[in-house]
DNA sequence: TAGGTTTTAGACAGACCTGTCTGTACGGAG
DNA sequence: CTCCGTACAGACAGGTCTGTCTAAAACCTA
């Protein structure tokens, strides 16, 4: 393979990127096949050799998106020992984000909110999403918290702490 | 016009609260016209009569809910005197709105994000909204500090409780 | 150079969606 | 009773979108 100069070289990877610009921008429905194609420089062909569906490339994306995050909040999280310092570079990290991708609103939310159908693939993966995220925060975040409490009150604790996380800042 | 005893009498009004649950629990594209007039109980000959179109019955959609939010808003704030407690009033506001509606975030800023054209009137309208608060923001609640400060400083407090509100709603 | 794999360009089918049109039903006003 | 405005049902046209297919070109390996 000659290595491409200007853009990324795989069709795959020039497709997701096409993509995740695209739909973070318009939206999933408002975004055609045709537009991706034509934005990554990629044949239709092509496109449908890599991935089986528009539905398939939203999942993939998805996914890309969800390892990303996860892994930059662990990394961020493990910067810090004590479990305030964690909690708050927790928050940082989502005043980052939210910062950078121009108040878009989180790319996960708005997907399903595209696809009535709640029994979709797309819904199921948002709320496995939020699931790991959850689960970031009970075993990286207040960890230390664990063996101080019933197990219940620390549940509790943990769907407060991520709901506070999730739903808003309304700490400011 | 004979009483309607169960649903609402005006097919058009059937056709708004139709489109309101629809639109907000599935978005604009993901929603037909179809299953709007099947929901509604309306003729599609009837809903062409009442909007010219899918775009037209959006736009009422969201002038009607910008009207009561901005009359709640009104209201709640005029309640109190003191401008911490107007401020407040409308984060009270705000979490209620998004308790209600099932934390689907801000029904004007997913709209708009499904019009991939910026000059779409939609994307005017959602414009006007954000700038309407952001006048309520700087008349009814924060008024009193005016004359305490230089113009700029002041028109800058406005922006940054103003951010604050509306990038809250958003994360929701 | 030869051969197999990948990519390209774009025509095409089928589904779906918006918006139009035709024809019918019904209730109230004159 | 008759007229008129409004609502109903649904067929239909025009366009768009996804996904398939063909045929040629480019690339890599040997």
């Amino acid at each position: 393979m000659t290595h491409n100069p200007s853009s990324l070289s795989r069709p795959s990877e020039r497709i997701i990127e096409a993509a995740s610009r695209l739909f973070f921008r318009q939206g999933y429905c408002s975004t055609g096949i045709n537009q991706i194609i034509s934005e990554s420089g990629v044949a239709k062909a092509s496109f449908y050799t890599h991935f089986p569906s528009k539905e398939a490339l939203a999942m993939a994306w998805l996914r890309q998106r969800e390892e990303r995050w996860i892994e930059q909040l662990t990394e961020r999280i493990s910067q810090h020992q004590l479990t305030e310092k964690r909690v708050s570079a927790m928050y940082t990290m989502w005043y980052d984000q939210i910062r950078e991708e121009g108040y878009r609103g989180c790319g996960f939310i708005n997907m399903a909110g595209e696809f009535s159908d709640e029994k979709s693939p797309v819904r199921a993966l948002v709320r496995d999403h939020k699931e790991r995220v959850r689960q970031v925060v009970a075993n990286n975040v207040l960890n230390e918290y664990r063996p101080m409490m019933e197990p219940e009150v620390f549940d509790e604790l943990v769907n407060t702490i991520y709901s506070l996380f999730d739903g808003a800042i309304i700490q400011a």
